[in-house]
DNA sequence: CGCATCCCCTGCCTGC
DNA sequence: TGCAGGCAGGGGATGC
């Protein structure tokens, strides 16, 4: 489920009831996620208290009294899940017949703020670890990633910088988190026909010329930036699986352009293209070929 | 080094 | 109906 619009609507969900709470009891039900949790990980969490919920790129960032950041990944399949009456968290093992959908709980936080926090990640691609807030500059996870698109450091002269000399399509280019942080396969798909852009233009086509950046360059960051946005805005996108902590859908997939939607046509003013999809890097992409060049 | 491919894992949908 | 195969929002490891 989760790219950046996605985590920062969990982030956003997880807030007011992380936010200056303190983890009074932690449940580890499978440490084996992304990489095994930390063997002291509930101790080094319980007792301690969130100063403060942030987000890297898809990463989830919680600030602890302890010196600690808690760092969380949700993979392709993670979602995090509020419940106030803490029942369908009980540990004790009758969850798992009770509900399908809590099968896959693997670690649950018990807040002082009287909320249970559950992680749930069928496939395990997602990831937790405990990193000391000194030594977060030196994380392997985070130290490589390139920019925020929403933020100033990105614009089309660094974009057209990062993409100098890049033999690989755009696509993949900005599916790259080294060279911005947070896209991931539809946002890619949606910037890149908004912005009339094939995905499988060469990258170093946005290179900067004489000093300033392409126009094409320009158009594609504005792209990102609001499809990001209005995806924000819009709660994220549900696709197979619920998205906001209370359970809710995000609305953002309503107003997908491109992606899931091969044989349809495209919807930019005036072209009667058909979307279709191709295979890039093994990952689908959706497109124009009509009017995206 | 840059870049493409493989792989981790479970679940769901399709087509035979 | 059952089952095999393909595919899924990510990203680290490997190998050319």
């Amino acid at each position: 489920m989760p790219e950046l619009p996605e985590v920062e609507t969990v982030r956003r969900g997880l807030a007011p009831v992380m936010e200056g709470a303190r983890f009074d009891k932690v449940l580890a039900h499978r440490g084996d996620l992304r990489w095994p949790l930390p063997k002291d990980f509930v101790k080094r969490l319980e007792g301690r208290t969130v100063t403060g919920l942030g987000r890297r790129a898809k990463y989830l960032l919680a600030d602890l009294s302890s010196g600690d950041v808690l760092v969380m990944h949700l993979g392709m399949s993670g979602s995090f899940r509020v419940s106030r009456d803490g029942g369908d968290a009980t540990p004790g093992g009758y969850y798992h017949e009770r509900s399908k959908a809590l099968a896959h709980d693997h670690v649950v936080f018990q807040m002082s703020s009287g909320a249970t926090v559950s992680f749930n990640d069928p496939r395990r691609f997602g990831s937790m670890k405990l990193v000391p807030r000194g030594k977060l500059d030196d994380e392997p996870l985070l130290r490589a990633l390139g920019p925020e698109p929403l933020g100033n450091a990105f614009d089309a002269t660094m974009l057209a910088q990062a993409c100098a000399g890049k033999k690989t399509s755009l696509k993949a280019a900005l599916l790259d988190q080294t060279i911005v942080a947070g896209l991931g396969n539809i946002y890619v798909c949606e910037a890149l026909n908004r912005s009339l852009l094939s995905p499988k233009r060469q990258a170093s086509t946005l290179a900067v010329r004489s000093g300033a950046p392409h126009e094409r360059t320009v158009r594609l960051v504005d792209a990102i930036k609001t499809v990001l946005n209005e995806a924000i805005a819009a709660g994220g996108s549900s696709l197979r699986d619920h998205k906001r902590t209370d359970g809710s859908l995000g609305d953002f997939q309503h107003n997908f352009r491109v992606y899931d939607r091969e044989g349809q046509p495209c919807p930019t003013p005036g072209c009667k293209g058909t979307i279709k999809r191709i295979v890039q890097n093994g990952r689908s992409t959706f497109f124009c070929p009509v009017c995206q060049k």
